[in-house]
DNA sequence: GGAATTTACCCCAAAATGGTGTATAGTTTC
DNA sequence: GAAACTATACACCATTTTGGGGTAAATTCC
């Protein structure tokens, strides 16, 4: 198992960058790119010929959108690791990415010897990502600590969250629905909404659950 | 600014791992512990005198658990950088630091070295993981690519879960209100509910949106 | 002891929901 | 080219939910 070659493709429009990275890989013995692409359409068209085990992948391409071949590929082949390497760094591109299903996200200014770390680390399970980005992702999970909103109303308002009615919600807490529906009131005010969808809106945009 | 003394503070209830890090870090001219707890409602009550940069912190703690230590520390001085040093790794309790406002996770079992660069990497404003733990984190953002639901009914019950109502969510896709109940009927069939919570609680679950 | 929080109740009208059922146009897949 | 799926649209109906108006007691926290 040691031993085994891994198998990279990689799909990169810039052809000075994808022959480099090309050229650094083959040159080490326990890699092989298999092939690389300009147009992700190629990549996923010989995806069964190439058999990679790991996919280096830019997202702005011509024609099909990095994003959207991300998907595709993980649809049909689901244990692929995917590593993004871009120059953008904002965060609705990152997101967009993992949830797509990315399993790194490096950036190309990352010179050669972070490229072949990243590529390990991979291969060791992890998921590399430069620092500012690995931030970014662990700052997603933050909730705003300066919420207006009591514990209680945090509450009522996550299981409204979760589409449930004011019954059921004071099913779950074991109060009263009325009680429930005070706690409401008092959060539409706090955040200044008439409903429920403006609600949550606002609380996801802030943070607030 | 290059030559500052960064001023770390200890919150670790096993005397050995304790004394032996505030030792480690002594040892570093950079570097200054400012003070070691072994309980975290006393590294918050000496919050204002030690003024620590990074607090590195266990979670089973006597007393108050770290999660809530976390919350509160950060409630107090939300620009403080707090990394957890635990043996845990299990999702549940990475998901909720993270969310109480940890900058970082790694494990007890991390050498010395390890803990340096998790230290250093937290100064150049990232997010120190374990490659398991920063797996886990990708992950945890990536959808099931075997979804029942098709991508307008994803669409739908993504509206859905914003709480939004059939009116609105017809008015946002631009169809009749009549074809967004049928395709809340159909996600309803596919999912086997009944009603906007349980298929929001499945779709979360199973990462359908 | 006062403020904030949590709890509980009333009335009322409008809106939303979920369960029926039917049906057509377009797209994708084999 | 046919079959399957998808997206679209509409009707009827009973029940539930929602949001707005008020009031007020008990509890918890400084």
């Amino acid at each position: 198992m040691e031993n085994k070659i891994t198998r990279i493709v990689i799909v990169e429009d810039n052809e000075v960058v994808k022959d480099g990275f090309a050229l650094l890989l083959n040159s080490i013995e326990e890699y092989d790119v298999a092939n690389s692409y300009v147009k992700c359409e190629d990549a996923i068209k010989n995806l069964k010929n190439d058999q990679p085990d790991i996919i280096l992948m830019d997202l702005e391409l011509p024609g099909m959108h990095g994003i959207e071949g991300i998907q595709r590929i993980k649809k049909e082949v689901p244990d692929l690791n995917i590593i993004v390497i871009t120059v953008h760094e904002d965060s609705e591109l990152v997101f967009q990415a993992l949830c797509a299903g990315a399993s790194g996200y490096i950036t190309k200014t990352a010179n050669y010897s972070s490229l072949l770390e990243a590529i390990n680390e991979i291969k060791a399970g992890g998921a590399p990502m430069s620092s500012r980005i690995a931030r970014m992702v662990v700052e997603s999970f933050q909730k705003n600590q300066d919420s207006p909103l009591t514990r209680r109303e945090t509450e009522v308002l996550e299981l409204l969250s979760k589409g449930k009615s004011y019954s059921i919600i004071s099913e779950e807490l074991f109060i009263h629905k009325e009680t429930v529906k005070s706690h409401i009131k008092n959060i539409y005010f706090k955040l200044q909404v008439h409903s429920k969808a403006e609600a949550i809106e606002k609380a996801l945009k802030e943070k607030l659950i």
